[in-house]
DNA sequence: TCAAACATTATAGTAAGCTATAGGGTATCG
DNA sequence: CGATACCCTATAGCTTACTATAATGTTTGA
């Protein structure tokens, strides 16, 4: 048979069964075959995409954005390599200047918790407060 | 007079009143003294709290950890300056967290787009789509 | 003066990405 | 055979951070 159910391939790729079923509702699964009984059966195939979906999650891609990456792998013929390229990169560039934005707060709060004496005395005095009224 | 209603600061602050007023209702911003036909009157002093939570939302702050940096403020008398700096500590690590946990993002990315030619071939042939099936 | 622009509250809707619940049927194990 | 675990659909709810709407009152400028 080789067939997995709902929730053999919820167990493989550890993602819940409502959220396998959402992600087909939401079109990033196809609709796999049934059984007799209405139950899904699901295939390696599947197993491969829904890691390629949790691991580009995991990369802050949203899911419309991750169908868009799986439309390219199914037309694969059509799509080139440089539209996936561009995807991935503007990605890439989000998440760059994320980085910078927190850099930036952290040296700011850095700064001003390294001047702090951080004792016993009212914080009326703390550096740190007046730090972030100016 | 130097107060602003609400409009005013929306303008100033780039942020839209139903916002401002939202931010209100959550507890980052305090309810402003008002006019006697019942509109807020905001100073300046609001107008630089109202960039705070925006330059925190850019950082992906959630509001509610907007409003524990903003609570440091609001404590002065009875929280001693190290109570203060300890909770600037707490969230210099949050920071530094979050930049590890998008570091790995990028790290991840990076690896498989620079690996990527990106030109005009098939995307069959893309190692994007191949990294993050395999 | 009076219409437009602005303010108020309360309530509802939106988007993303799930998660939970109700009310069923089905499979499996002892 | 029966308990328990699993599956189904449909629908509702959750969280975050807004955004929009309705119904109404106030200010302002030509």
């Amino acid at each position: 048979m080789g067939y997995l159910k709902i929730g053999e391939l919820a167990k493989r790729t550890e993602t819940s069964a409502e959220t396998l079923r959402y992600y087909e509702a939401e079109s990033l699964l196809p609709a796999p075959r049934r059984n007799a009984s209405g139950y899904r059966l699901y295939t390696e195939t599947d197993v491969g995409r829904v890691h390629f979906i949790r691991r580009a999650r995991a990369m802050d891609f949203s899911l419309k954005e991750i169908g868009e990456l799986l439309s390219l792998q199914l037309v694969k013929k059509v799509a080139t390599c440089g539209e996936v390229k561009s995807l991935a990169e503007y990605k890439l560039a989000a998440i760059d200047e994320k980085i910078i934005e927190l850099e930036k707060m952290k040296a700011a709060l850095k700064q001003i918790t390294d001047a702090c004496a951080g004792g016993q005395e009212p914080a009326v005095y703390c550096t740190i407060l007046n730090a972030l009224e100016a």
